[in-house]
DNA sequence: CTCTCCCTACCAGGCGATAGATAGGAGCGA
DNA sequence: TCGCTCCTATCTATCGCCTGGTAGGGAGAG
């Protein structure tokens, strides 16, 4: 693996166990064994930094339910690869977490957060039944729902609660 | 208002909006007109400042909804309380940023956020059908969808965001 | 005389970021 | 093939600023 993928995979596993402010150039040298001027010759700045990880997240998510036929297949889609992030180490979505920190965030962060909810509310909705602004508030009511799942999931630190917070998620809309 | 309340207040403003990482002593001691030894002061670490914070807005959070009747009421009062957060600047639900962030804070912290969220299930799982373990799922779905929709409205900079994501929450169940 | 509250003045350490040096290759002309 | 240049990746060393936190003093109130 480059070292430049090190850095990004360093810096998602922190930015979704701690947020935006919760890691330094220097944490992630440390995790990558280079310095951390080092960190800065790959990706000059933070907010740089960050917004790439989220553009790439957003680009990784996507591919993991693209495939996913239209119906309570895509749903079941969206609640494995939210489940994902839990058993990876507890983690959070990272757009989850930028998005709840985003009144704190440099603009392009909060640029490609948003970009990631527009997509995965329009792929979404293209898989529910309805018409289209009936089949995007379904999809706003279903991620706000897979969201708050990890967040009680990890405040509770009860990995079960996840599950239970998305029972029946299918039938709900 | 006393000096120790003005900081909770500027200390609860900024954790909801940027985090418990998103804020320092010497932003409160500007938002109230002192300087930052002041603040220590008043409350002698970070730590100890942001669990007596959420305690606090647990209880608060309880008077809200503690008068709503079981049924229906009961969760439209929490719907409206959350919806409050938004109203106000688009604030976060304390407990609900805390518990995102919640890998990277101190143990204090973790386990007062963790009690709003058992207070919430229990009250709220109170006030719905079924038998107990069936109540507490629910709510636990409910409360995560509130959850959610802050997260969503927020990065969506959109707020009726919010209201598309609980739309026919009390139907939901 | 003490207690509360706030101040000035610090401290050690961490932050994001920069400058400049060094080592190792890759490409290329003679 | 030798020698030169350029590029990339890393290093050491440092910058100015911010961080949470502390020490000690002064002013006013009971």
């Amino acid at each position: 693996m480059k070292t430049a993928e090190k850095i990004m995979a360093a810096a998602e596993r922190r930015v979704r166990a701690a947020g935006y402010n919760g890691f330094s150039f220097r944490d992630l040298a440390e995790d990558v064994g280079i310095k951390s001027a080092s960190v800065h010759h790959h990706f000059p700045t933070k907010e740089a930094l960050v917004a790439k990880l989220a553009a790439a997240y957003t680009e990784r998510f996507m591919e993991a339910v693209a495939e996913a036929p239209a119906g309570a297949a895509r749903i079941a889609a969206y609640q494995r690869a939210f489940r994902a992030s839990l058993e990876a180490d507890r983690q959070m979505c990272l757009c989850g977490m930028l998005g709840a920190e985003s009144m704190g965030l440099p603009q392009p962060v909060v640029l490609e957060t948003k970009r990631f909810f527009e997509r995965t509310i329009e792929h979404l909705s293209e898989g529910l039944d309805g018409d289209a602004t009936n089949a995007r508030a379904k999809a706003i009511a279903l991620l706000a729902r897979l969201e708050g799942a990890l967040i009680l999931a990890r405040a509770l630190g009860d990995l079960s609660a996840f599950d239970t917070a998305v029972r029946d998620l299918e039938k709900s809309i």
